[in-house]
DNA sequence: TTTGGATAGTTTCATATGTAACTAATATTG
DNA sequence: CAATATTAGTTACATATGAAACTATCCAAA
């Protein structure tokens, strides 16, 4: 009697997309929740003031590449960040497309507070890893971004 | 002189969350372009079809518990599936509120047809790391989602 | 049995997000 | 130094998503 073609089973709690969307949304939302009721922010307003605080007088473009971020998301992230007076916008002399930005005052205030927290949780999360698992993870997840995303550097 | 209050850096590439986010959406969005692009199915829609693959009969909230989908994404993506003519609610005998829900003939059909472009593209993807590598990360995976959801089981 | 919840799932509405079109400025090239 | 192409960023529109309200059914206690 022939046999019914029948695909190997893919069972979806082992499949490795879905794990790690599962756990990457499962911490984001959890860190989200801090920026928000905290201080207001979503996570894009976050990652923009975490690299502009970095790097002050980024520009919009270089923010985006560097959280991996779309422009329109740089825009309204901005946007919403000068609404709430924690970022400006400087014109820059060389380029007038071109925006500088910088933290204001009030920005570094608020961004100095949620350092703190943004990494006392990350710590109490990896605090269920050894330092050696956590380098070997971090070193997988490397090795895991550069397969998914040969072409630019995620990171 | 005083010395300025100055957290501990944060890199944002070197912040798990982060790092965790950008890897996953990469993987994740690729993989979602396969499904759309060939069958026309969001990822929700695949997802769905993969438990009602492994479990016929199974209840929309069944459904969103082993997705972590919340029911009304799982209402949506069952109602696509209908439309599309992949799936098909029957009548619960002993409760009228749930629905009984199975993969149509034409729905095991393009199941079957991705299961195994899944299974490669995964296959493809961890052939980066070593089956010694493949199960670490497995489990720290695993670590961590214990640690970032010690209420309710992730997988 | 009735009545006040619970539960399954859908619909509605407000917001978030992505794509494409747009504006303004700079760079290139003939 | 025109004319054209490219780049930075915003705006508009269409779709996706989530929270809350809603409908229908079931359960539990008086």
């Amino acid at each position: 009697m022939a046999e019914k073609s029948r695909s190997a089973p893919l069972r979806l709690s082992t499949f490795l997309p879905f794990r790690l969307s599962v756990l990457s949304n499962a911490i984001s939302q959890r860190i989200a929740e801090l920026y928000d009721r905290e201080f207001g922010l979503s996570i894009w307003q976050w990652r923009v003031m975490a690299v502009t605080a970095d790097t002050p007088g980024i520009s919009a473009t270089e923010i985006g590449q560097r959280t991996q971020m779309d422009k329109v998301a740089v825009s309204r992230a901005v946007a919403g960040l000068i609404e709430l007076g924690y970022l400006e916008r400087r014109a820059s002399t060389e380029d007038a497309r071109r925006s500088s930005l910088v933290l204001t005052a009030a920005g570094r205030g608020i961004y100095e507070m949620i350092v703190p927290l943004a990494l006392s949780e990350e710590a109490q999360l990896v605090s269920a890893l050894s330092e050696r698992e956590q380098a070997e993870l971090a070193r997988l997840m490397g090795k895991l971004a550069k397969a998914a995303s040969p072409e630019r550097d995620l990171w």
